[in-house]
DNA sequence: CGAATTTGACCTGCGC
DNA sequence: GCGCAGGTCAAATTCG
């Protein structure tokens, strides 16, 4: 007790310190910390670097922010106004004569309005790109699913199928862009053959939950909040169909999405809000296992695990498991479809042969899924694992062939992203500087070096602003 | 004082 | 059946 009492004292800059510094001991708890003030946010503190991502996927509020960069973009005006049109109206008010002053008002609100309208066809062409990827790479999966599904009828083998296997757990976003998040179930229950096994498995646990809980939920009337209680009777019903989150071909068994990053924070920052129910020693790690729930909406079935690595305990190992039943953040659903796309690849890639991908021009995210995320299907839960923990070296990303971001351009995508871990874009009231603080720049800087040295990502925003700007104006 | 966290107890699955 | 490990619960504690 008394020492976490202190951890939480400590401020940010001695963190780093302590954390920087030889010993690594002071790290291994503070998991246990509110992550208000410890999250790593991937994005938040690197605004400028970030800021050509965030014109993708940042709404109404980053207007301001945003404002020059935007202009930077191609946007340009030939008003010096916009660079410095945050919070500075008003002094530019009382300089500039009124003349010229409606002059300029009228030209900001053109300029904004352009802006306004450029935005949101950014924000459609980016969606369509993403629908079009998805579409894609669900048909090219649909077509391997098929031959693969006819290779078994033949070899009487039956096999996992990417699609299935990204289905049931962290839902694939991709998936089901077009669904709302219901879907899920109707998904599981399409692509789950449950086994006897695990019918078995999920009756019992509603039996289990149905004795044991049932005195606690009708006696304990003041309980935290009904969230839990809904959050209950959520589970006893999701149980019940008996189809959640479980993997065909792995009975019992949910897929989990784990990312690994390196972090000095105990915990990323991912959208999400994380209420902690659990802390494990884990076997073989020093560093204490956490347990969260999402609290982001009622009876959200996501959880996740936050731990640090054993060997190097400046990587930070968070695993993602569940379904959303909510909306995430829109910014989240950025990363988190480029994650779930990575996943996707990765899963095309493993479990269907990666010609697919491959002849389909689609080499570059395969490269990347493939060095950058790995599939084990052999641990207790059929895992993907995303490593963010590699070194900033924006030649990496060059080196690699027709370079392609690891997250690649569709940020604001997908309405919905379900079940997949992801990252917050710059938070806007942004945690103090705390939080630029703790964050560890490698993280940031790869993700950064990433996105803005890959070509293909500028130049199609390039080319996006560019036919914007050159089409004619619509209203 | 309500909400969030902590932490020991409890449950389950698995290997022996 | 027993012990172990992972996961979850919920009363107690702390925080804001
Ligand atoms: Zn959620």
């Amino acid at each position: 007790m008394e020492k976490r009492r202190e951890m939480t004292h400590l401020h940010p800059g001695k963190f780093i310190h302590l954390n920087s510094g030889v010993s690594n001991r002071i790290i291994e708890y503070p998991v246990d910390q509110k992550h208000s003030i410890k999250e790593m946010d991937f994005f938040s503190g690197n605004h400028r670097q970030v800021e050509v991502s965030r014109t993708n996927n940042q709404s109404e509020d980053q207007e301001n922010k945003d404002g020059s960069t935007r202009t930077e973009s191609g946007v340009n005006t030939g008003l010096h106004l916009l660079t410095q049109n945050s919070g500075s109206d008003r002094l530019i008010t009382q300089e500039i004569p009124n003349t010229q002053l409606t002059a300029l008002q009228a030209d900001l609100e053109r300029v904004n309005d352009e802006n306004r309208k450029l935005r949101s066809m950014l924000d459609q062409i980016t969606r369509n790109y993403s629908a079009l990827q998805t579409q894609l790479l669900m048909g090219m999966q649909e077509q391997r699913c098929k031959n693969r599904q006819e290779q078994d009828e033949r070899n009487g083998s039956p096999t996992l199928s990417a699609q299935q296997f990204m289905d049931p757990g962290p839902s694939s976003a991709l998936d089901h862009v077009n669904e709302p998040w219901h879907s899920d179930d109707e998904i599981q229950e399409l692509s789950t053959s449950p086994t006897n096994k695990s019918k078995d498995r999920n009756h019992d646990m509603v039996d289990q939950i149905g004795r044991k809980r049932v005195s606690h939920v009708e006696d304990g009337p003041d309980q935290t909040s009904e969230s839990w209680r809904a959050q209950k009777s959520t589970k006893l019903a999701v149980e019940e169909k008996g189809t959640e989150e479980q993997v065909p071909g792995f009975p019992g068994r949910k897929a989990r999405v784990s990312v690994r990053a390196r972090s000095d924070a105990p915990m990323i920052s991912d959208g999400c809000q994380w209420r902690k129910y659990g802390q494990k020693m884990a076997k073989g790690n020093p560093c204490p296992r956490a347990y969260y729930r999402c609290t982001m909406a009622i009876g959200c079935p996501v959880r996740k695990q936050v731990q640090r690595c054993a060997e190097d305990k400046s990587i930070l190992i968070t695993t993602y498991e569940g379904n959303h039943n909510h909306t995430l953040p829109q910014a989240a659903t950025a990363m988190a479809n480029t994650t779930s796309a990575a996943a996707t690849m990765l899963l095309s890639g493993s479990t269907t042969s990666k010609e697919a991908l491959t002849n389909s021009g689609f080499l570059p995210p395969l490269y990347y899924a493939s060095t950058m995320a790995t599939l084990s299907a052999s641990a207790p839960f059929p895992t993907i694992t995303l490593d963010l923990t590699q070194t900033p070296n924006p030649m990496q990303f060059q080196r690699a062939p027709p370079p392609s971001i690891p997250f690649p351009a569709p940020m604001h995508g997908c309405p919905q992203l379900i079940g997949q871990p992801m990252f917050t874009p710059p938070k806007l009231p942004v945690m103090p500087a705390v939080q630029s603080g703790q964050q560890h720049p490698s993280i940031v800087e790869t993700l950064t070096a990433a996105i803005t040295t890959d070509p293909t990502f500028t130049a199609a925003l390039a080319a996006a602003i560019s036919s914007i700007l050159g089409a004619p104006r619509r209203n």
